[in-house]
DNA sequence: TCAAAAGTGTTATTGTTACACCCATGT
DNA sequence: ACATGGGTGTAACAATAACACTTTTGA
């Protein structure tokens, strides 16, 4: 049988066991030491040998869109239940130079201390880049990209989802960094702790901060289920 | 060359000429007499026929997604640049029952005034349905069609869109009947007044209603180069 | 005891909400 | 003259923003 595909899937997946023509590609975000990162993998061959893009996938035969998405970065990073959303699917009829394929956009967040590469990728084949160090990358995956982040930041001020990019317990001022990063905005910290607990959707968690040299301040962790409680009302994430 | 998809496109493209395994389907919104409306087709062949659906098609090899839907709207509707918005795409295996297709869903907005149905459409084909009173409808429209409306209500608060169905002159009351309609909430007309004039979104046509058995009101028409101008600050159209 | 961040309090200002009320016009 | 919607005014209340201040802790 012919192949239908312009071109090889670069996984471990056959062309007959793909659907033709169509892709995703996922933009992968977690918070480090203060700044909101990118999962960004390396192109090992053909015309854009060396460039970063980011990763991405077929979709099985079979497989609903999203766990196509759920399977593709479930291999990648090793985290489970990976809080995911599609953003939009491109299909500039140039995007790909090998052929016509559109690409649906997805982005996940996730806490970077559950990361583990895949095996066999090396440090050299998979990075995280700051937001604002991204470099050109392949195709259209800047637009993905800032799609995916525009997204993102409206999202953030609609649901609780940035609990997602923290650790289970985390500080008050450590929450308010991830939405200035988020939203490149400046906060006043006061007003940030009026307002996010008086929404009541954390929990303290009873300890404390350890090994910082000043007052520690309490942990919190989120409550999901305060959040379903209140989600219908729709409230507002904004600072 | 045999047929690469598993059935036939339903419009005036041959197989040859459309992508294959994926469609698009669109939401058309219309805003009539205070209610808001849907349009949908009725299908005339195979196993659906007599339900009704979104109106949709498939994408040319060549063609940007963007233009496909728009063409395909153009065609049906008779407007020329319809305000045209992907939603996300849908994707389950089994959402269409002759074979897997994936589509990709978008909602549009029209000035009911500009609307001529497709030459050889019958009005039996294609009509226009209350948004409570949409039936059942073949396979996953009815989740896209929620999917569209969801969106049109999150962005008619942020941007403001709602003008796309209305006349080019139109009464603050009109204007407040949109919202209430679309987001289903109450509104007090003073406060509606106020805050939206506030905005300095809306010119004075200079002329009022004829016509109406009561004091006549004043005709605004949207000024989009003072949006174009405001629109980096994000606004807020939340009632 | 000092630096650094945690955490509290206060006030001016602005925005929101819920009304009451007057105005203009066709029947 | 009256019904109908157009249009204005206002006052109580809630949310926001800016910033000054006190507390705790490790080094």
């Amino acid at each position: 049988m012919k192949n239908p595909l312009p071109f090889l899937p670069t996984n471990d997946l056959s062309a007959e066991e793909v659907m033709s023509s169509i892709t995703i590609d996922c933009c992968v975000f977690s918070f480090e030491k203060g700044y909101l990162e990118v999962l960004l993998v390396q192109h090992g061959q053909g015309i854009s040998k060396g460039k970063w893009g980011l990763p991405g996938g077929w979709i099985k035969k079979e497989e609903d869109i999203d766990v196509a998405a759920d399977r593709l970065l479930s291999e990648l990073t090793g985290v489970k239940d990976i809080y995911l959303e599609q953003v939009k699917t491109f299909g500039k009829p140039e995007r790909f130079p090998l052929g016509r394929v559109i690409t649906i956009g997805y982005y996940a967040l996730i806490n970077r201390e559950d990361f583990k590469v895949k095996a066999g990728f090396t440090a050299s084949e998979a990075k995280w880049y700051r937001i604002k160090d991204i470099p050109d990358l392949i195709y259209d995956h800047n637009e993905i990209l800032q799609a995916s982040l525009n997204r993102l930041r409206g999202k953030v001020k609609r649901a609780p989802i940035g609990f997602n990019l923290l650790p289970e317990k985390f500080t008050l001022l450590q929450l308010m960094q991830l939405y200035t990063e988020i939203l490149d905005v400046e906060m006043d910290k006061s007003n940030f702790r009026r307002k996010f607990l008086k929404m009541k959707l954390l929990q303290e968690a009873g300890d404390k901060q350890t090994g910082v040299s000043h007052r520690a301040a309490k942990l919190y962790r989120f409550d999901e289920e305060i959040y379903q409680n209140l989600t219908r009302k729709g409230f507002n994430f904004e600072f």
